[in-house]
DNA sequence: AGCACGCCGACT
DNA sequence: GTCGGCGTGCTC
């Protein structure tokens, strides 16, 4: 009888699958893409058959045999098991991490594919006869429960008992008496996704039209749309609309969204237009959870699958169409481990599933844009903003004619006083938060540093007691702030810069009678904080806003009819060939907030470079423009989206690893003929060191996607190689979306 | 990554 | 005399 071998992911580090003995008695075979147990040195672990093979290239002796299969099919759809493996390729890492990215933690764990089912209580037999007035009456909460019970045949599930004050050790003890016992009420299998609308759709304006029209009728084949639309031109409806004709058809929609937006209310817009169950996939929730609603797309239960980056590896039964919202936020990109960007991800898997993905932005990734450009995406527009709300006018100020008050302008403050006074609510943004990101020494010039990092961590102010803290971002670590100066012995240390704490402080001393709201990570780290805020201030009158991002995503204010933005220049000009592109976003996000309906809104901009090219087109012509030009300046320079990127990192706690250890590949790299790709460094990293360890990169960048390819995949088997390779973190990012 | 083996410093 | 530091080797 010929042996048969198993082809596995094992979820290791080792950019290689491990063969196995299938042994006579696992009959039949596990599936291709089901687990199995296997022994690996002396751990035990659970692999992906990723083949079956009679033929293996491992010498026979050093084969083991595996030790269990656990699924009896494979447990994701042939067309995402190919998307993984592909992904794998693509970003150069190992394939059994790859899965292990992919499934949620209780398969990975060995929890069976199907769901057991809701657990109920019921009575046995014996429970139904059982005289009540006899021994169990010295037992009353027994005899409560066996009352309650004898009266649901169907039996009941335990949130249910609970509400009637019944609990499991109750429950366990009329088990262990016999009376009563717990069974596993199946889900119906394959249960048909309820297609009917719960509210009516919107009525649509022509550009919504035409943008639903085209993606219905691409529904059933692969078509990539970019949805280009400004901040209040309808884009959900559009999407609840394709979602609608794909539910009509039988199948699932995904849908993702960014980490900062998919909260209840987004959720609740969906359960409110449709009746099909509704499977949401984000970081908040527990493992359980996410199974259940992984199970529920698999089986097709869920007509709609709502989620974060990870969401893109859900698998579904009938899929129909996916759609990614925002798709330039950055949170979309893994930035560790498997660093895969979840809406490129989107448009392989639409095209491996045959159907559309329709990415939506109201300032679309250059990538994207370009796309569109050459024809691989179908633009669809709208310019109109719905309920004929107005463009915000777009001003700048010169910082440097402006006598200052604490970061800002004469021109700003009055503004913002006229605002107020008109009764509607100013937005203050500032990307920052804390108190200031500086702590000075006013005799000698010290600065406060953080011990393990090359960076200065920012002062905050308590929101108790008012105490001092200072807190590095980048690593974590917080301690309280000197008395003294460590430099000099002079008591004298000062705050400089500008944080979002701050801010409140300098505006509530400003305007004493205003309400003012700061929404940051900070500020709304309390559960449901966030939601409370937002109720609160479409309750208030005139107030002040100051926050980060987080103000500058997803929610509206309808009251808002200016907002300011305290320092454009930090994002112009960082380090990365990105941050014009995405200070661009965020000036648009945050305009979006500003001017709704009938008010018309203003955005007053301060910058030290009123000249800067980018800047002046972005307000002048807006964001199509600017995307014109920036996209020539990354043509010049060979940069995403012309050319491509490949990012190898390393750190250790050895200052000079890092960079000996990429020189190391830079030799072996040398051995390789390949001319078209470009090298830079290697460097250390802008940061060289962050958390106590030292960091260099090496960029690798070329205008072709395939020669990078070849590279990386004849490069990494010789860097593994390398001695060197043990004693750095090294990690190949594919696609970087920051140089950081 | 885990996990074990192996050879040199400060302690119950 | 041991406990334990991390260098290095291996995992079908």
């Amino acid at each position: 009888m010929t042996r048969h071998y198993l082809q596995l992911a094992l979820p290791s580090p080792l950019r290689q699958t491990f063969d196995y003995i299938l042994p006579a008695r696992m009959d039949p075979p596990p599936p291709v893409g089901g687990r199995v147990r296997v022994p690996f040195g002396r751990q035990s672990l659970l692999g992906i058959v990723l083949g079956i093979s009679t033929h293996t290239t491992i010498d026979e002796s050093r084969l083991r045999p595996a030790d269990e299969s656990l699924d009896t099919e494979a447990l994701l759809p042939d067309s995402l098991f190919r998307l993984l493996c592909w992904a794998a390729d693509y970003y150069q890492h190992p394939v059994g991490e790859v899965f292990d990215t992919a499934l949620p933690v209780l398969l990975r764990q060995g929890e069976a594919l199907a769901s057991a089912g809701e657990l109920r209580w019921r009575t046995t037999r014996l429970g139904q006869l059982f005289p009540l007035d006899g021994n169990i009456r010295r037992a009353p909460k027994q005899l409560a429960a066996l009352t309650v019970l004898r009266e649901h045949a169907d039996g009941m599930i335990p949130p249910l008992l609970a509400g009637l004050g019944i609990e499991r050790p109750t429950l366990l003890a009329l088990e262990k008496k016999g009376l009563v016992e717990s069974v596993h009420i199946a889900p119906p299998a394959r249960e048909q996704a309820v297609q009917s609308l719960r509210e009516a759709p919107l009525a649509l304006h022509d550009e919504q039209q035409v943008a639903v029209s085209a993606v219905i009728d691409s529904l059933g084949s692969f078509q990539p749309f970019l949805l280009f639309g400004v901040t209040g031109s309808g884009k959900t409806e559009v999407y609840l609309q394709a979602i609608a004709a794909t539910l009509a058809r039988g199948e699932q929609a995904l849908v993702l969204v960014p980490e900062i937006g998919l909260t209840p209310q987004t959720v609740a817009r969906f359960r409110a237009r449709f009746m099909t169950d509704i499977a949401v996939l984000h970081s908040g929730r527990n493992e359980r959870e996410r199974l259940e609603a992984w199970r529920a797309a698999r089986s097709g239960r869920a007509g709609i699958i709502i989620g974060t980056r990870s969401a893109i590896f859900t698998p579904l039964a009938r899929p129909g169409l996916i759609i990614v919202d925002e798709e330039h936020d950055l949170s979309f990109k893994q930035h560790e481990g498997f660093r895969y960007h979840a809406r490129d991800l989107a448009v392989r898997r639409a095209q491996l599933e045959g159907i559309p993905v329709l990415l939506g932005s109201a300032t679309p990734s250059l990538e994207s844009l370009a796309n569109a450009g050459a024809g691989r995406y179908r633009l669809l527009r709208l310019k109109e903003r719905a309920a004929g709300a107005r463009t915000p006018d777009f001003h700048l100020i010169d910082l440097r004619a402006q006598k200052m008050r604490e970061g800002f302008s004469e021109p700003l403050l009055k503004t913002i006083a006229a605002t107020l006074k008109k009764n509607e609510q100013v937005l203050v943004f500032i990307n920052r938060r804390g108190f200031a990101p500086v702590l000075l020494c006013h005799e000698c010039g010290w600065q406060a540093h953080c011990q393990r990092c090359d960076a200065r961590p920012t002062l905050h102010r308590q929101a108790d007691a008012g105490r001092w803290r200072l807190h590095c971002h980048h690593c974590g670590t917080e301690s309280p702030p000197p008395r003294h100066c460590p430099s000099c012995g002079a008591t004298d240390l000062r705050p400089v810069g500008l944080g979002t704490e701050r801010v409140e402080e300098l505006l509530r001393a400003e305007f004493p009678k205003v309400p003012l709201f700061r929404v940051d990570r900070d500020s709304t780290r309390r559960k449901n904080a966030l939601h409370d805020l937002y109720h609160d201030i479409q309750a208030a009158g005139p107030a002040l806003l100051v926050g980060t991002q987080m103000l500058a995503k997803g929610h509206h204010f309808p009251k808002v009819t200016l907002a300011a933005l305290l320092d454009v220049d930090g994002g112009l000009f960082g380090a990365d060939f990105r941050a014009p592109e995405h200070m661009a976003q965020l000036i648009l996000q945050v305009a979006g907030r500003a001017g709704r309906a009938d008010k018309p809104g203003l955005v007053l901009l301060q910058t030290r470079q009123p000249e800067h090219e980018l800047l002046r087109e972005l307000v002048r012509s807006g964001y199509p423009a600017f995307a014109e030009r920036a996209l020539a300046e990354r043509r010049q320079l060979n940069f995403p989206p012309a050319g491509h990127l490949v990012l190898l990192r390393a750190e250790a706690t050895k200052a000079e690893l890092p960079t000996e250890f990429l020189h190391a590949i830079t030799t072996a790299a040398a051995t390789l003929d390949c001319p078209e790709v470009q090298r830079w460094g290697p460097v250390p990293a802008p940061m060289e060191r962050r958390a106590g360890r030292f960091r260099a990169h090496l960029l690798l960048q070329c205008s072709q996607r395939g020669p990078l390819r070849e590279l990386l995949t004849n490069l990494i088997p010789l860097v593994e190689a390398l001695p060197m390779a043990r004693r750095v973190r090294w990690s190949v990012d594919v696609d970087p979306q920051d140089l950081s």
